[in-house]
Parts: structure tokens; sequence; C-alpha cells
DNA sequence: TTGTATGCGTTATCAC
DNA sequence: GTGATAACGCATACAA
């Protein structure tokens, strides 16, 4: 392995003015600097990432952690972790202009988990942390060593940074939609699992939505865990009633199309016999027959305001918590009864940035 | 930030027990153990992993990069990114038994990535790469210096660690399923973008598989790009002519669900009118309608491969070069022409691990 | 079983 | 502009 002496000793300098070379940094002589390149160019010297952390106090390396909700060996629900990966290409697509790399690591909790968490904060400048990955305490904790920022989850995370999708209004409208447009009045729902607090914050709010129109009623709950088979099995249990409700509305898009597919093969007709809608708008709820109505959660947005967040505290950590909530989308397609008409969609305007 | 030094100072040690207490290695007297635990809880100590490091000579820490075809802000190609994020989460998956991470990194080529490559190599132990993001030569200067494992590809990278997906006997037993079993005579061909190596691959063996048919005809090869809207733009064109083929086969799905849609679109009816296939079996491709026949790889064992033989190759520098071919899937769908009677699938049995 | 002392490869401070 | 040299935080060979 090449090391600074190396070139040094070969281009007929000091360590030092290598280490100025490769560090672009101030005042060399240009004629100097063209030698010692030269030098690294024929010896192939990369510096080592190590040395320069430990020189320099900054490892340029951000980790981003997040859970693997339902991701067994067997049964890959590909979706969900195209959900999450999103945002994970848009955080690395900020970290591709820097010096910073994107450090990756998925966990199903525990604390093993929690222990994978520790060790990594060890190799780090800072961490993204996706949904509550962690007990809060944990949390508040590493954030008291390095720079943090969590992603999504609920908002009320306070004195930390968080980016959150702003899921209230979304499902708000959403729901506004199905009572206001299409004056739906029996509406069942389908949730994701217990403890994930976005499916949780949706279903409170479809709640509240749908109670505060008299004249509307959530004919029933029934408790998906965010798999389509889950929607599949919810299916089943609307279909061994006597009367369907008028609206079906999914905690998230993986449920609604297996609620989809089972109606069908039942030969109910989607959106004429019972409307229907996901939350989260990945990309085959497009290509469904009918295509899905849902909410879109602008995630590309959501991992570059967090990287860019992490990257700004790292910079200056005595910066003040901020939370940034980020306008959800209604995208309305067939399946909550409208036509195939020119899809209008409406935007959800959550505040931003509130203190 | 505290230090192993703080830590030995608390507890009474040297800073050599404390390693050795945080190495969990060699013997050290339980009691002094004990001991050292509670005050490494306390101070919430964190061994830094730089200087670890750079005194162990091992970063515990691997690359992935891959290049992230097509994704660009406005029009995300979603299908393109859940593809190697398989492979991603499935090397993950591997290295979370271990002490290592990953570090993650995509690029679209081109010079600068090649440097963000090449100072990336400072970061880690090892490397994954995923397709020829790089010139060969730069490859091969890369693997010189640390140990490199290369995903997918075509299999010609002689002296380098390689897994790939066994793509020839994939296409080949696909297109002998269109010509044997369902006696199609025209074929169409869209392909995939040009410098996309197992692209090309697919259109080949498609090409001799047919010419091999006497009887068989590749009726047209249309230029695509990987992309849903080329799919479509090939659609049209084939809508434009007089008659259409038997058969449109399709380097990816992701066209091939373009196609679909366009020839629906037009009222062509799929697989009366014109079978049509894809490859690759993304998500979305069992969600269509009809249900698209294609060709699945292996993308977790794939990724879980190429983790371990890099994993390997890190402890043992000396290990002789090996190529991993694994065996495709094809996966027989409605689209082709198949009843939507019980899919049968054929497994195509690729040769493993030649010397 | 434990402590001492040195090296790991770079950067940065300070002289020159 | 350039060159010595002292950290940086941890691991380990060796001594005790």
């Amino acid at each position: 392995m090449t090391t600074v002496y190396d070139v040094a000793r070969v281009a007929g300098v000091s360590t030092a003015t290598v280490s100025r070379v490769v560090r672009g940094s101030s005042v060399v002589h240009p004629e100097t600097r063209q030698r010692v390149l030269a030098v690294i160019e024929m010896l192939g010297f990369v510096p080592d990432a190590a040395a320069q952390g430990l020189s320099r106090r900054r490892k340029d390396i951000i980790g981003f952690v997040a859970l693997e909700r339902g991701l067994s060996e067997i049964d890959i629900e590909q979706d969900s972790v195209l959900f999450i990966d999103q945002i994970v290409h848009a955080a690395e697509a900020v970290l591709r202009d820097t010096a910073c790399s994107l450090l990756l690591t998925f966990g199903s909790g525990g604390r093993q988990f929690e222990q994978r968490v520790r060790s990594l904060s060890g190799k780090v400048d800072g961490l993204l942390i996706a949904e509550e990955v962690l007990p809060a305490e944990d949390l508040r904790n590493l954030a008291g060593r390095i720079p943090v920022v969590v992603i999504a989850g609920r908002r009320d995370e306070s004195g930390l940074d968080v980016v959150v999708s702003d899921n209230v209004t979304g499902m708000a409208t959403l729901a506004g939609h199905l009572i206001g447009h299409h004056r739906y009045r029996t509406l069942s729902f389908v949730t994701g699992p217990k403890d994930a607090p976005d499916a949780r914050e949706r279903q409170s709010v479809f709640h509240d939505t749908v109670l505060a129109s008299p004249q509307c009623v959530i004919d029933q709950v029934i408790h998906g865990d965010f798999s389509e088979a889950s929607g599949t099995a919810a299916a089943r249990v609307l279909l061994d009633r006597r009367a369907l409700p008028q609206a079906v509305v999914c905690a998230n898009d993986q449920m609604a199309i297996g609620v989809l597919r089972e109606f069908q093969r039942a030969g109910i007709r989607i959106p004429a016999d019972v409307a229907l809608t996901g939350f989260d708008d990945v990309n085959p709820s497009r290509l469904v027959d009918p295509p899905l109505t849902t909410v879109s959660q602008p995630l590309r947005e959501m991992g570059m305001r967090a990287a860019r967040r992490l990257l700004a505290r790292i910079e200056e950590p005595a910066l003040p918590p901020r939370i940034e909530a980020l306008p959800t989308q209604v995208v309305i397609r067939a399946s909550c009864g409208c036509g195939p008409a020119p899809a209008s969609s409406s935007r959800s305007r959550g505040p931003a940035n509130p203190p």
C-alpha cells in the first residue's frame, strides 16, 4: 500500500506538501503540484480514509439506518423496500456533490440492532434515521453524541431535526374527496401495522375526518400489516359480510392492491361496486386496473432535505433543531370513482418549517 | 468525545485493557471486564472507527457502486432503481451478521464518477461493483489495489471475481418456449440501451435462438432504452406497420409494460393478437393484465453471493478468481399465450461456478 | 491477567 | 512556498 511517505520520497518533497496537493489546499507552487500529481498518478496513491478521518476528525461518511419492514427471505415485499430506497437514492444524490458517502444499515429492530446502530455511530459523522427504529431514549442519547436527522414517522420528536411528510393533510384531503365529492357514506378502513406511527396517524386522521361528517360512518376497521397479502385477507373479511361499504380506504397501496385483486376475483367491480384508495403512490398503483387513487409522498424531497439538513448540522452543530413538514399530494385516479378523464390533483398544503 | 483514555482512567485500568474489553478479545478477568463495561456504558463510549481502522488496517466497510441508469430528477424510473436495490438489500443482509457495513455510491459514469470511485476505494476494505461502471482498465487497476467483486454484466471479465445471472439460458429458454411451444414464427425484439452489456447479451441470444429455427424470422428489431416510455414508442412503431408480428420480445419488463399498455390503448389484445414477453420479473409484471411472461433473475442470491465472495477475498486475498453464474428462471404467465392456468415454470440450469 | 510503548497514515501547527 | 513534527484514537507486541 502506497502512502504519503512514498509519494513524498519519490517526488522529492515533504509529506506535508503531498497532503496539501491531495487536499487541493492552500498555496503550493504549480510546478511542485504537477510533480506531486504525476507521482501520485504513477504510484496509484489513494489516501487512506481512516487516517484522514483520524487526523481531521471528519470521516466524510454519513449513516442511513432504516428498518426493513416485513422483508423476509421467502416473501420479499418489494414495494416496501422501494419505499425506503427512494429516500436512500435521494439522499445519496445530495451527497454525490460532496466528499461524503452514504453508509447503509437496515434492521428489524431489537436489542441486537440497537447495538449495531451504536457501533455504526463510530463510523460516521452523522446519522439519517428513518422511522422510529430506536426507542426515543436511545435516539435522544444518540443525538447527543452525533448529529441526527429523523425521517418520516410522526412529527412529535421535539428537540431533534425531523423531516416528515404531511400525512395528516394528505389523508384528510383524500377522505374529504371521498365524502365531499363522491358522497360516500359508509367507509371501511384497512390499517397498517400497530407499530408503524405513520399508519396510525393515517388511521386517526381518517377517523376524525369521517366522523366530522354526521351522515358518515366508519363501517369497519380491518387490521392489516402493509402487505399485499393482508389486503387480500381484508377483502375476504369484507366479502363475507352481507353488504359492502361504499368505499374502502387502505393505509397503503400494497394492501389496496391486495384488496383490488381479491375483489375482482370475486366479481366485484371497482369503483362501480366499491370505491378504493391507497396511500404512498408506489409505482404499480398506476399500472393496476383501475389505476389507484392514492396519496403521493415526496420521498425524494424528503431524502434530499434530510441529507442537506444533516450536512448543515454537521457543519454547524449549534443549529436550532427544526421540523420540516413536506406537503403530500393526493393523486386522483380511477379507483375512487372519478372517471378516467384527465386526472386532477390537489396539493395538500402542509405548513412547512414551523419553528 | 470520550476515548479509551477516559474509560481507562475512570475504570482504573490501562487503555490496552479497555481495548481488549471492547474487542471482546482474549482473556480479561471477568471482574475487570464488568468494571470496564460499566464505565463504557456510563460514559457512553463508542470507539472511533477511523482510529480502529488505522490501527487494525481494516475499516470494516465495503463499498457498493452502481450506476443509476436513466434516473433523472424529473422522470424517476422506479423499477430500474428497484432492480439494483434488491441486490443492495441482499448484500446488506449478509453484512448484517458481520462487523462490516455497506457504503453506497451511485453514479452515471464519466470522469467525475471514476474520480469518486477512486477516492471511495480509500474508505473501504473491498468493493462490490455492479455492471461495468468503469472502463475495463480502471477496473483491473482497482482490483489490483483492493478486493473487487463484479456483479452482473457479461461474463467475460477474466481474472476477477464475478457474479452473473445466466441471461443466456434464460433468454434461450424463453425464446424456445415461444417458438417450440407456441409455434410463433414471426417475432420482434425490443432492445435495451447499447451500453448495457446484459441487454446486448439478451438480444444476441434471442437472435441466435430464433435463427436456429429455419421457419422463424426476426421480423423487426426496435431500439429501446429500458424505459417504459421507450416501450410505448416501440409499440407505435409496430402499430404503424401493415401486420403485427406474432410475438414481441422485450429486453426488460418495463419496456414490455410500455408495449402492453400502448397496444391495449390501440385495441390490440394480448396475447390473442400478439404475444408479449419481458425480462427481469419486476414486481409490476405480475400485476398488469395480462400478467407478463418474463425471466426472473436471482437478484437476492446475486447480492448475497457477491457479498460473501468479497468477504472471503478480503479475508484471503490469494483466493483464485472465480465466476459464479446463477440460474435464471423463466416465469410463464399469460402474456405469452399460455392460459391463466396454473403457471408452470422451468428452471434454467446455468453451469454454476465454472473454473 | 495487565500495563507500557509504539505504530498506523494523515493533517495541521509552526517554524523556516 | 515548504519542511519538520506533534497530535489524532486505538490496537498490539512485548514485558511484567
